[in-house]
RNA sequence: CCGGGGAUGGCAGAUCGGCUAUGCAGCGGACUGUAAAUCCGCGUAGGUAGGUUCGACUCCUACUCUCCGGA
């Protein structure tokens, strides 16, 4: 199980700091919490990812069902020993993947919508490769096309086995553009999985409920309402927010100002380095992104100057450290001259030194915020 | 010298008498609970000189260069 105590509030905003305790170790909050889809911080080991001070690392069900199934996971001694991270860690249910692998795919959005689109998802519509229902999700298996069944029961089964500190139920990710009725009756099937997916659970891990709602106002603050009010150890926020930044912060403190202040609550999916303030002053004590990872294996660095892209050829002259303004061991021994050499050549390397001074400089740039916090600045 | 084959964008390499080849490299853009060391977009052609044709990178002639074989 897990405790969560919050050691300071913010007199000027919901941001606030926390210790939440796990079978594996303390996290402070707020933090990152980077991902590791496949139980692994892509391109680093588990000790890389904690040099570059990682706290908590997410891994995903769906995924790890997939491959290489969680009885192997198990045999291995659960996901801390199966990857050597005795660290806490958080399982993601495989919502994300009802719509990343569904009307995302269909639709080729992600959840935060770049331009106007003229689809619609309406009431009663199914993504091409996935078919949900009342009582779970069939998918089509990205790996070798086989059906793929979850439902709470079966997520939640799958996630015990993997035995991570922090598991969430079972939800469906709504698409940005689906409509309101959609979202609508997507949430109310998304709340009773909520009641299922905490029926679900026997063993002692911590079980995190998520509000959805989309962009609809009301719709967020009623699941907020709804889920805050059920038994769960922790709340993840999930799905979208429409285009707009602005309105994803206020959505996210309307969500905030429903739950329960004593637990953690969790944002799913949201961390560019921008959002990052915002929502730590929207009160997320934790949040999960992939922009981190993902950025360093396209060849981009982010660093006190703003994102580089060490692709580009004005860096293969460049003979300064990635950030001269970073402490890591990256911009301690490399210039952006290699880097960028590495990266033009598609070195592998390339992509692991970009990942670790990415994460080291996100988990930095969090615990900055984290001071500010205590100093009473934020 | 004789015979034969070739000459296509920065490189590699197809097709075609009229309609974007493509790949790599280059350049630009995207990326938010990871189907992502990925994806999208852009530029640059037809050895030289003639001929046939409404129209030639594509057919014909010569030349240049080149490769293979022979002397």
């Amino acid at each position: 199980m897990i405790q969560f105590r919050v050691t300071k509030e913010s007199a000027s905003s919901r941001a606030r700091l926390g210790l939440l305790q796990t079978p594996h170790g303390t996290v402070e909050t707020p933090t990152l919490v980077p991902v590791a889809t496949q139980a692994t911080v892509k391109t680093l080991t588990s000790e890389e990812a904690r040099a570059a001070g990682c706290q908590m690392l997410i891994a995903n069900t769906f995924h790890l069902h997939l491959k290489p199934g969680e009885d192997i996971v198990a045999a291995g001694g659960g996901l801390h020993e199966f990857m050597r991270w005795r660290r806490p860690l958080m399982t993601d249910s495989g919502g994300f993947q009802v719509f990343s692998l569904g009307f995302g795919r269909d639709h080729g959005v992600g959840k935060i919508l770049k331009e106007r689109r003229d689809e619609v998802v309406l009431l009663g519509q199914q993504p091409s490769r996935i078919t949900i229902n009342h009582d779970g999700v069939e998918f089509t298996s990205p790996v070798d096309g086989r059906k793929i069944f979850l439902n709470p029961a079966e997520s939640i089964a799958i996630q015990e086995k993997l035995g991570a500190d922090i598991i969430f139920a079972f939800d469906e990710a709504t698409s940005p553009i689906a409509d309101e009725a959609y979202t609508k009756a997507s949430l109310e099937r998304t709340h009773r999985w909520a009641a299922e997916s905490l029926a679900a659970k026997a063993s002692n891990q911590a079980l995190f409920g998520i509000i959805q709602g989309g962009k609809f106002t009301h719709l967020r603050k009623q699941s907020a309402e709804t889920i805050g009010g059920m038994a769960f150890d922790g709340f993840g926020i999930g799905g979208e927010y429409g285009d707009d930044k602005r309105a994803m912060v206020s959505i996210i403190k309307i969500v905030v100002d429903e739950l329960p202040a004593e637990k953690p609550r969790h944002l799913l999916g949201i961390g560019h380095l921008e959002d990052i303030p915002e929502i730590i002053k929207a009160g997320v004590d934790t949040f999960d992104c992939i922009a981190p990872t993902h950025y360093a294996r396209h060849g981009t660095g982010f660093t006190s100057e703003g994102k580089l892209d060490l692709s580009k050829r004005q860096f293969l002259t460049d003979q300064q450290p990635l950030d001269p303004a970073c402490a890591c061991s990256v911009c301690g021994t490399y210039k952006r001259s290699y880097i960028s050499h590495l990266v033009r050549a598609k070195e592998i390397t390339a992509l692991r030194l970009l990942t670790f001074h990415n994460l080291h400089f996100f988990n930095t740039y969090v615990a900055h915020l984290r001071e500010q916090i205590r100093q009473g600045k934020l």
